[in-house]
DNA sequence: CTAGAGTCTAGAACAACGTTCTAGAGCCGG
DNA sequence: CCGGCTCTAGAACGTTGTTCTAGACTCTAG
């Protein structure tokens, strides 16, 4: 009714198959990157694990499903150091570089993240983002709000990449940016910034984090 | 093959109905709103304007051209101040609220931009943002940075924001919370900053922008 | 050893979808 | 009157998510 992480997943059989079910997910995974989100089909799924298709609505609902749990999936390459260091925003810079990392790895999640986030892989590093800012002197209200700050600006900024990427062909960019160029008048300054010329965009992304970590209310 | 935007539009008719593309757009934004992003479908939009199905197609190219235009359409009503104030600050405040706001009030936008976003409205907002920061003293590469950490951090904000309020059954979200707290040991810090709890979304979201705005390296 | 209750597989089938093809109606300038 | 353009829409195709159903396999209980 409501999603994966909060119906029971089906009791495994006595010596049936395991990880079946991690097999179906880190499929998807695979078929997502390859053919994007368009790709991931129910029968070609199952067709890549050797089953029928419709072998798969007993290990799993929905094909939404699928999604969340793929989408969870690939939080879980974000490395969460074991003993956070001593520096809070050393450890916040290096979960939320390495979130952004691993969204760009697999631009589809940018076409998923409009579902509620609330798989256990997603919790940890959100946990773990949680404590580095309370160890920063951070208290509520301001906890929650800087949580939901970092947060929401990675995830903004790996949607907004990696759909302009989604352009795949790069004469379409270009394309867009001689649309851009030609309309001076209307967007005079985005056409002298180069609005839509590529840059170092993990710089950017790395100047505006500075930006808000600078602005939290820490204690020093 | 790239999108609407680099495609020139069909050129209307000696006295045909005028304005037919726009109430498409109109009322797949419409049907959007009701039904949610699954509701949209090409028939019941064509049965909706009291047309053939296939008709559509005269008129747009791809159900995907109908998504763009229609996210690109509620950019537009987020009010763009004709003659800025002076105080740059403000300016963006205003812009930023009401392009959230624009968004919740029609949450099957989250689960779209995950498209490009180079649309007229997109774009004049966007020109918008940048001229007030430059107003700010911004100079390159920061001012490219701050733009686009806005821009991010507001789409990322209602993202996530209008994703969780799509488990729109009220005991599902409380579910969610049950599932967390009863994984104290493993989240304690969001368990017990309630993480997951209803709050003043508003003044969270006001926060984070003012933390953002702060860290800006302005003029003064 | 047999019966039966799980666990798991998969074929058949359905309604719905996006889209193409095609034929044609209505209108216009020449 | 003709030929070309704008616009409409029916028929049809292939594909999709999903349900229903029947059956195979495995283990436990009696």
């Amino acid at each position: 009714m409501t999603g994966v992480w909060l119906r029971p997943p089906r009791s495994p059989g006595r010596s049936g198959p395991p990880l079946r079910r991690d097999r179906i997910v880190a499929a998807a995974v695979e078929l997502l990157d390859r053919e994007g989100v368009a790709g991931l089909t129910m029968r070609r799924l199952a067709e890549r694990l050797g089953a029928g298709s419709t072998t798969l609505y007993w290990h799993v609902t929905n094909k939404d499903d699928v999604l969340d749990l793929a989408l969870d999936q690939i939080f879980g390459e974000v490395v969460l150091p074991a003993s956070p260091s001593g520096d809070w925003r050393t450890d916040a810079e290096t979960l939320l570089l390495g979130w952004r990392a691993a969204m760009l790895r697999h631009p589809w999640s940018a076409a998923l993240v409009g579902r509620p986030l609330i798989g256990p892989n997603v919790l940890a590093r959100t946990e773990f983002l949680q404590s580095a800012l309370r160890r920063a002197g951070l208290v509520e209200p301001d906890l929650t709000a800087a949580t939901h700050a970092l947060a929401n600006y990675v995830i903004g900024a790996a949607v907004t990449l990696s759909s302009w990427q989604r352009l795949d062909d790069p004469e379409s960019r270009q394309a867009a940016r001689q649309h851009l160029a030609a309309q001076r008048e209307r967007y005079p300054t985005l056409v002298e910034t180069g609005h839509l010329d590529d840059r170092d965009e993990d710089d950017t992304f790395r100047r505006g984090l500075a930006y808000l970590l600078d602005g939290l209310p820490t204690d020093r």
